[in-house]
DNA sequence: GCAGTCAGTTTCCCACAGGAAACCAGGTTC
DNA sequence: GAACCTGGTTTCCTGTGGGAAACTGACTGC
């Protein structure tokens, strides 16, 4: 028995907050359909509800309207009740929802090459 | 009733393997632990099993063997059995491993924006 | 008045993620 | 031989994520 010290302590790049802010980001993006409905909203604009269902196969009216909520409350959607007969409802990524559009697109990148590592090489 | 189309159907930015591609990242770094293990190996370099129990706050020792074989699997980490007494075993991350840390980082400076876009502002 | 549309909510159910505690095996120290 | 170290595995339990189906309610078209 040499040292009980663990090998390195370095704290700083282990800052509690810097690690929450990183949660945060996979937190929202978690869960089986976060994604898919983003990019789904990202390159088709402004939707209503059942053209979303229909868009995202296999979703049901519970996760979808949960989903929806979760993304409003975090900003990243914008709903909005159309005055039309019958009445429809218009969601749409906000301007702070299209930045996730950057790091969506790092993770399909790094996704790629992961499989490559993992399956050819 | 006008038209039955969706408003958009503009599948070449839903091409399913791409999506695949983003929600395999995201499925390596979901569950409550593996950015935490991912971020401690990535300052702490090369560490023990029991090293990491005490730097990672709160995990047990069935998640903590079970996530560092599920990175191990994916080629991110390396494990080591060591020839000292008594016996030890180092983990690492792997050069795969590291490239996850510039998506990381990309995730904890959206993670800030985000908390000054719902909390400031 | 009956069927169909849009936009959901509610209920009931199951599978899986994760935690606590016990257990195991090989080795060391006293 | 008792206690403690390393590095785990196994069992049992609970909470949450998510699905199917039924229901609501306002409206339209036949």
């Amino acid at each position: 028995m040499k040292k009980k010290e663990p090998i390195v302590l370095d704290r700083s790049c282990t800052k509690d907050d810097e690690l929450l802010a990183a949660k945060d980001t996979i937190a929202i993006l978690s869960g089986k359909w976060k994604l898919q409905l983003i990019t789904t909203l990202s390159c088709g604009g402004a939707m209503q509800f059942m053209d979303i269902m229909r868009t995202v196969d296999g979703i049901g009216t519970k996760m979808l309207s949960k989903e929806l909520q979760d993304l409003e409350i975090n900003l990243l959607v914008k709903r909005t009740v159309m005055e039309t007969r019958p009445v429809t409802v218009k969601y749409e990524l906000t301007p702070h929802g299209h930045t996730l559009e950057r790091i969506i697109n790092e993770m399909r990148i790094w996704g790629r090459t992961h499989r490559k590592e993992v399956l050819g090489k």
